[in-house]
DNA sequence: AAATCATATAAGTCTGTGCTTATGTATTTT
DNA sequence: AAAATACATAAGCACAGACTTATATGATTT
């Protein structure tokens, strides 16, 4: 079984500030900085850990690079916490509440 | 919104480990710690660690102490993932799955 | 009560990682 | 074609964190 890197790339809290980010729509790098005290190769960096841990995708746009959230990555970590949904108790109504909105 | 601590305590590999093997049921840092080459005190702050982020909880038997998952942690890492469910396709049948295996 | 056992805390070391500035490489604009 | 733009890579520094040994604390055993 693989080592999952997610837990690392999302460990740090920019990092994790950027993937929220982009939950709501893709966005390039410059635009990424926006609000973030940070130099434009720190963001890239940054970007590189994500893109390595699988947890977004990018996609070439002439000089630009649009990043998107991986729905793969998101799948893996559903993945690794499904080993603990016995320890998730009373929890179970929400998601029936979810997969209803889901099929709507 | 508090920063989730989770990340940074289950980012290193041997606290993976560990929070793993408390999956399958409780277990004191001694019992932890076989099959781990790790010192009593290194197991004893990776344990101080996942308990501060409220992923393990302790219960104190004479001189032993007994650790064990704590939903609570499990299920916030479940509520800051639903966040990113929009990013989740294809996995509703899994899940669907899931309940109904819960429900029996 | 002394020895042993289970665990925690302290202090120091070493490695990993997040940051910086400097520079490289395409692509687009003028 | 020269300048500007968007991003990546390189190299170095400073701090965080995972480990060690040594020691402390409290509970149990003999």
């Amino acid at each position: 079984m693989s080592e999952p890197e997610f837990f690392k790339a999302l460990a740090d809290p920019t990092r994790r500030a950027v993937f929220e980010r982009l939950a709501d729509g893709e966005m390039n790098a410059t635009d990424l900085r926006q609000g973030f005290d940070l130099s434009q190769p720190a963001m890239s960096q940054h970007l590189a850990v994500l893109r390595t841990a699988g947890l977004i995708a990018e996609q070439k746009h002439g000089r630009n690079v649009l990043y998107r959230i991986n729905p793969d990555g998101v799948a893996r970590i559903h993945q690794w916490l499904s080993r603990y949904n016995a320890f998730w108790p009373g929890r179970v109504d929400d998601l029936k509440q979810l997969l209803k909105e889901m099929d709507q």
